[in-house]
DNA sequence: ACGATATACCTCATCTGTCAAGGTATTTTT
DNA sequence: AAAAATACCTTGACAGATGAGGTATATCGT
């Protein structure tokens, strides 16, 4: 099964942000743990990604640093500031409560 | 705590769908109805509650009637149909699919 | 050597759902 | 009589997701 954006949005920079607190990382690779991690049930597209690191970068989430040009294309690394840390502790309590109150709403279980 | 919009964003339709196969009921009911549940963290603003009705009646997932005029304000009950059903069998599968993948990306649960 | 594929970055116009703000009308409570 | 609750609805603006497009390098199969 694969899951539809709208389900998915407003989850986009938490789940960066979880990539994140693994170690840096760049665009590419985020996306392919990403996918890797949701079994393939989900993967964001190239343009909301950048769009969420820009975001992200934008509002002291993340801060990034171009890589070392070894071999292979340059690569932009992104890394997780303490802000971003404080943020996502918030968005998982969040997730924890989203599921509870849509358990709720959605399958009709008792709270 | 109360939810973000965004993170409810494309649960909408499917909250209604679930609360109408409980029965037929009108916009302001099914709202508070749905607060309720929701224990306070959630309510739909009103102009996001008609345009869903509004979305839900032309695809034909629900359809419209107006109540017997009787004491107080007019009132527009709604009913979901059997295309609505289907929809929200597939709209719970795909919540249950949510938790397991987001639970995965978000908190880092081994699957 | 050469074409295809994978890696790796980015922008912009468009689409869709949410919602602040506004409007109308009736009933109940203070 | 005023205020609050009940009950409906529309419109314009906003924000996130994304299709489509662009650039460049490395690797793999033939």
């Amino acid at each position: 099964m694969s899951l539809s954006a709208d389900i998915l949005r407003g989850h986009t920079d938490t789940i960066i942000l979880a990539q994140l607190m693994a170690g840096d990382s760049y665009g590419y690779e985020i996306n392919k743990n990403i996918s890797q991690r949701a079994q393939g049930a989900y993967g964001f597209k190239e343009a909301t990604l950048y769009t969420a690191f820009k975001r992200l970068e934008q509002n002291g989430m993340i801060t990034s640093y171009w890589g070392d040009d070894g071999p292979g294309a340059r690569r932009r690394y992104y890394a997780i500031t303490e802000a971003g840390m404080g943020q996502l502790a918030a968005d998982r309590r969040e997730w924890s409560e989203t599921k509870q109150v849509l358990d709720a709403l959605i399958l009709m279980k008792e709270g």
